[in-house]
DNA sequence: TTAGGGGTTCACGCCAGCGTGAAGGTCAAG
DNA sequence: CTTGACCTTCACGCTGGCGTGAACCCCTAA
């Protein structure tokens, strides 16, 4: 399928897609044309990236997810996934740390009110 | 006393200490020569910044955040809290959404891992 | 007087994930 | 042949929280 279908079927710009491709986390064959075309396999791909760039990862971090998963598949090393765990460990750490201090100032706003 | 103090105090960089003037979060007195004149009470003020920023919170809603204390403080109005009060809410949630799909993205990585 | 270590105001750079034209090729339908 | 809906490649804009000079003033000590 063409960038426009995929982009309809998966809820995620053109703009976007032609992105991941610069990005180099889903690069899709090419028409004779130069059009890009797209293979039903790439939809939950998409969902995958979309996902995880809404975890707030990189992508940068995610083209290496990426990686490490193919290589998964193939049943070959995985070597770079522990780097990948740790990067989530620390995201996920940094967020819980966030969510510590919005509770905080939550709870200093709450505390405002009930003064006085 | 002077910005290079409180910078080194707070540990938080001159520079950001004028961006946060810029953003009205922190406007200190002026010395007869222009040199910006901070009071130990910036100390803390600095630090709640510090965090709140840290928090994800962007200078705006910090900057309403400031106003709203400061009326509390004097005992008037806290008609604006409401909004601020949704917002941190809603960062809060945003951030339970992201860990929830990071915890995901890593529950995969462990299924790549023990799959083969 | 000179150096040095404060301070000041611009104003551009950076990262990230796209949005948004601009300018133009492709292709099927009328 | 023309319209119009697709597609292509630049390339600048935007948001945010500063970093990093540049060019210049202020004050003190040697």
């Amino acid at each position: 399928m063409l960038i426009g279908e995929l982009a309809e079927r998966t809820g995620v710009s053109a703009r976007a897609l032609r992105h991941y491709e610069d990005r180099d986390l889903l690069v899709p064959a090419r028409d004779a044309n130069g059009y890009r075309i797209y293979s039903e396999s790439d939809i939950p791909r998409v969902a995958q990236i979309k996902a995880m760039i809404a975890a707030g990862l990189g992508t940068d971090t995610i083209r290496r997810y990426i990686d490490c998963a193919r290589t998964g598949d193939h049943g070959v090393s995985l070597e770079m996934c522990p780097d990948l765990r740790a990067e989530l460990d620390a995201l996920a750490a940094l967020l819980d740390s966030r969510q510590n201090a919005i509770r905080e100032t939550r709870e200093r706003l709450c505390a405002l009110a009930s003064d006085h």
